[in-house]
DNA sequence: ATGGACTTACCGAACGGTAGGTATTATCGC
DNA sequence: GCGATAATACCTACCGTTCGGTAAGTCCAT
């Protein structure tokens, strides 16, 4: 049984059997992002996927495992994209900017699942994905201090604030991706250095902070 | 029937008849944080509160009238405060200190009800209670407007930047806010002046900026 | 007798999941 | 080549349990 949120062995297979699979994630992403995973049946995913139980059952093993196919690998290619961001980028403000833009391009590429992981990570502490969801969580937080530790380095920021800056940093992220998300706010191409600047230097006039 | 959520006519009955209605809806917040909304039964909510099923019922009429219990007048109650600080205070970042606290202490007065509404707040765009949470987010996003506006009127913010003050400010709040509700962190006396200060000047180091 | 506060027992509907099956294709052994 | 078998992809019908809610009742104070 292929359980796709598990990786298959057999990259062909996988493949050739995904679609079917992803059509039915897809229904489950728009669903949950609708209803909430705990008040979305598995008969309303089936029949929004136009196939039965057993069939979703096949392919995932359980609602769980449904759940959890839509929010692994996703969230795996985030920190993985995040990683490699910080890898080859040097200059600190720019690649804070391709950080930020790799969050909202996560969101921006499918916001109903956008949806559902932003209401997972915002939820209920005891919900199954929890722990998952978790270690996510601090894998992207591992990120933001790396990416801020690179401002210190460059003398840019003060040892001492780089706690309030990741802080800052996450909650710009956070309201922006919300406010495209809820509201259809663009996020426009500018948007990430504005927030790396905004960030840096604040939103005082500069004549009245004299 | 008294329906606390729907404000009682008769304000000595309803203080007589709280008691127990107020314990449920405690073992109500608390579970919902806990488990979800949708996860979370009336059984396990009446034997968290040791009461039958009618009796809940009789309190409260469904079981959206608990949780709307829970949100309705706690976050009218928090629009007000606002409000009242908006009114009364007439230094800006003083007062944009206030309003901050306000909201921290929101959440410190009861921590499950706060998890619980912010999990509404990021949650599923269909759930009952979603209209009215709309209205309280309306209501609370033009707060924090006008009192952007403030320092706009004192000259300490350029008109073009009141949009992403507003949404820095708000990210800053919610991020603040979700660390203490998920992590436990303290939200300190100074945080609000802190983050007030972190607004305006930003973390830049002056030197470097120079 | 009445009303408020609570109860037991029950309702129809729905929940996540599964037993047993069918259809098709590929492979194997003779 | 052919029949048997295995694997894959899907199905119908069903399972035991739980869901939110309610009918009818009891108890107590006035």
């Amino acid at each position: 049984m292929p359980v796709v949120g598990s990786g298959a062995t057999d990259p062909v297979a996988s493949e050739e059997l995904a679609p079917i699979a992803r059509h039915i994630a897809r229904e489950a992403a728009r669903l949950f992002a609708a209803r909430g995973y705990d008040a979305t049946s598995v008969r309303e995913i089936v029949e929004a996927a136009g196939v039965t139980k057993p069939t979703m059952y096949y392919y995932f093993g359980s609602k769980e495992g449904l759940a959890e196919a839509l929010v692994t690998a996703p969230l795996d290619g985030l920190c993985d994209r995040m990683r490699s961001i910080l890898d080859r980028e040097g200059e600190p403000r720019r690649m804070l900017a391709r950080l930020i833009e790799a969050n909202f391009e996560f969101v921006r590429q499918d916001p109903d699942r956008g949806r559902f992981i932003y209401g997972l990570f915002f939820g209920p502490l005891g919900s199954g994905l929890a722990s998952e969801l978790a270690r996510f969580a601090e894998r992207i937080e591992a990120l933001w201090d790396e990416a801020m530790g690179r401002f210190v380095a460059a003398g840019l920021i003060d040892r001492s604030r780089v706690r309030g800056a990741v802080a800052a940093l996450r909650g710009l992220v956070i309201v922006h991706t919300i406010e495209f998300l809820y509201r259809g706010t663009e996020l426009g191409p500018g948007l990430p250095a504005r927030l790396v600047a905004d960030l840096l230097e604040g939103f005082a006039r500069r004549e009245a902070h004299r």
